[in-house]
DNA sequence: TTCATTTGACCCAA
DNA sequence: TTGGGTCAAATGAA
């Protein structure tokens, strides 16, 4: 991760200075993962050819193949490369910093211990950054159009974890975009599951991102790495529906789907499967529509339902960002 | 009943 | 004195 970590930190958010990667590192992520965008498009495409006309599992696909390119997109806007097309507007767009910077945001911050920021991010979808949030304040902010809202690690007393942030809107587009700033960093090891976890859970994602750096990488590579994370669930779920269809109509063997097929692809989900989340308003369940959509299709493969494979979708956030991306829709009520 | 959020009050640095 | 950050009681949701 060292690489990728120095890369996000210096590419696209922060701008920060001193920058140790080469070039040629940077030209490589930004190679790969352009690759991996170019190839989903194909994947789409033929994913899309191959359930023609076939309703639920066709939607199905295209959603998913969808949010696998924007996860792409969303890492090479994070590494600092022009995006090939800009991500859809209903898509959270997360990591480039555009304007304004948190020093022309926010008014002077004294002198405090912990004052300054050690990572800050715009993002439209603030709330889901891989750990879990306590909100224990919110001020109204001099000269100021919104209100700042004050959030610390839910482990803050269980494991006395440091970690805090401030999130604040700084544009009323649409979707609007937040300001979010973290002080300290997480000492609670809750904050190891995600993504180090599943990266010691899972070889081939420590292999593709090099999370041995582990500290100083920051928010936002790890958001990077959380990105390729929800893209293997992802195209995992998508093989094993796929797989299934193709099983469907076709003997095993002539499918080509034998011990690498299905079964392999939901190995792979389980291995990338994050343990269960504590339920909050910061990280709410994950949406039923999509979770239907996936079950629908899963539940026509014979002898394949969610159950009979144990691929839980239902527990997984994928379509966290889609569903509550303005979840953090600030009421309009008194400030201080 | 438990837990997260809201919000007025308080603390402290500039 | 002012403004930002935090505390903690009140409130609401599950």
């Amino acid at each position: 991760m060292q690489a990728q970590s120095r890369l996000a930190m210096s590419g696209g958010v922060g701008g920060g200075s001193g920058i140790s990667s080469s070039d040629d590192e940077h030209e490589a992520v930004i190679r790969e993962l352009t690759r991996g965008r170019q190839l989903t498009a194909r994947l789409r495409d033929e994913a899309l050819r191959a359930l023609r006309g076939q309703g639920q599992a066709e939607a199905t696909a295209d959603f998913i193949l969808q949010e696998v390119a924007r996860a792409f997109t969303v890492c090479l806007n994070i590494m600092g490369s022009p995006p090939a097309r800009a991500p859809p507007p209903e898509m959270p767009a997360t990591g480039l910093i555009t304007s304004p910077t948190p020093t022309e945001l926010m008014a002077p911050r004294r002198n405090r211990e912990d004052s300054i920021p050690r990572e800050h991010t715009v993002t439209t979808s603030p709330h889901y950054d891989g750990y879990q949030w306590r909100k224990y304040g919110q001020k109204r902010i001099t000269k100021t159009q919104y209100p700042r809202c004050y959030y610390r690690c839910s482990f803050h007393r269980e494991r006395n974890c440091r970690a805090t942030k401030q999130v604040q809107q700084c544009s009323n587009g649409d979707p609007p975009q937040y300001l979010v700033m973290y002080f300290n960093d997480h000492t609670c090891d809750a904050a190891a599951w995600e993504p180090e976890a599943s990266a010691a859970a899972n070889p081939a994602v420590a292999m593709q991102l090099d999370l041995s750096d582990g500290g100083a990488g920051g928010l936002v590579a790890r958001r990077g790495v959380q990105e390729e994370h929800e893209r293997q669930v992802l195209v995992s779920s998508l093989a094993c529906v796929l797989g299934a269809r193709q099983f469907h109509q076709s003997p095993p063997d002539a499918a080509g789907i034998t011990s690498g097929g299905p079964s392999a692809a939901v190995n792979v989900a389980r291995q990338a499967e994050p343990p269960h989340r504590a339920r909050t308003r910061d990280a709410p369940a994950p949406a039923a529509a999509s979770a239907l959509v996936v079950d629908d299709a899963a539940a026509e493969m014979p002898g394949l339902g969610v159950d009979g494979v144990g691929l839980d979708i239902m527990d997984y956030d994928v379509t966290g960002e889609l569903c509550f991306g303005d979840s953090y829709g600030l009421p309009d009520g008194p400030y201080q």
